[in-house]
DNA sequence: AGAAGTTCTCGGGCGC
DNA sequence: TGCGCCCGAGAACTTC
């Protein structure tokens, strides 16, 4: 489900919501979820009494920060939190809930049952895995042109799957790649190692204006992406490539083409992206 | 039926 | 031959 755009909207409605509160128990119905601790008694245990401070993002991971612990979540294809009521009825798919001690709790959704959880005492996520060796984050100051060729720019592999590979780059997934290499008239398929400066340098553009759009824009929601609030993003209407197969391209018109590069469904228009 | 917004693991290929 | 890196394919699961 979730790119960047979407984490941060859900890191910024989490932050509205669940401040403060302090977690009475957790119960955990599908084990898989919980990555660290191994043990999932240990993990309910380890979390109960303690009082969220704050959310933030590394990547497309959310970081809940408590007092001296932080829970590291990654929501993959389809998790989703929401705020309910303790005395609401328990949504299917529904694998964690962190129940407060104000009778509200967070539940996490997921229907692909594909997202994690890391639990980890203060200081110690950004130095262990998952999080330890990520990539540059694209919205800071230190991602500049520099930066992005320096970290994929000798890759032999695809642009597309360099820029997917959350070891250099983080938080673009298939949505925004395939807008960021259309928006920079660089199809998704030359080598990395094949691009020059100046199309880095429009790549890098591209990059930091297709995530920062978003993010104002709330995000994107092409299918079931929703905030911690349960509210769709609008940024869907604001994609230019993704999900246009055969319509035609909004700069030439030529039919927008749809084939698999790196694995994913990929959208390019064969005369703004050319091959060479 | 096949693909869906993700990423981890595995094995082959290549260069020292 | 051995090791390490790099890269692509397949797998994890449910829904439409």
């Amino acid at each position: 489900m979730p790119e960047l755009p979407e984490v941060e909207t859900v890191k910024r409605t989490l932050n509205e919501l669940v401040v403060g509160k302090q977690i009475e128990r957790v119960t955990v119905h599908l084990p898989r979820i919980i990555q660290r601790p191994s043990d999932i008694q240990a993990f309910a245990f380890e979390l109960a009494g303690h009082t969220i401070v704050g959310v933030e993002r590394r990547g497309k991971f959310l970081r809940i920060l408590l007092d001296g612990l932080v829970l590291v979540s990654h929501l993959r294809m389809e998790g989703r939190y929401g705020l309910y009521a303790a005395d609401e009825a328990v949504e299917k798919h529904t694998h964690v809930i962190f129940h407060f001690n104000d009778g509200t709790e967070l539940r996490y959704k997921d229907v692909r049952q594909f997202g994690t959880m890391h639990l980890f005492n203060t200081g110690e996520d950004l130095i262990s895995a998952p999080l330890h060796k990520l990539g540059l984050e694209p919205l800071d100051a230190a991602f500049t042109v520099e930066a992005l060729q320096g970290a994929v720019g000798r890759r032999s592999t695809s642009i597309k799957a360099a820029l997917l590979n959350q070891a250099y780059v983080v938080g673009i997934g298939n949505i925004y790649v395939d807008e960021a290499l259309f928006r920079a008239g660089i199809h998704p398929s030359r080598a990395a190692n094949s691009l020059t400066t100046e199309q880095f340098t429009l790549l890098h553009k591209a990059i930091v204006g297709v995530l920062s759009e978003s993010v104002a824009a709330g995000g994107s929601s092409v299918k079931s992406y929703v905030n911690g609030q349960g509210d769709s993003g609008s940024y869907q209407h604001q994609l230019q490539i993704y999900g246009r197969k055969q319509e035609p391209c909004v700069v030439c018109h030529t039919p927008v083409e749809k084939s698999v590069v790196a694995g994913r469904g990929t959208h390019y228009c064969p005369k703004c992206q050319p091959t060479v």
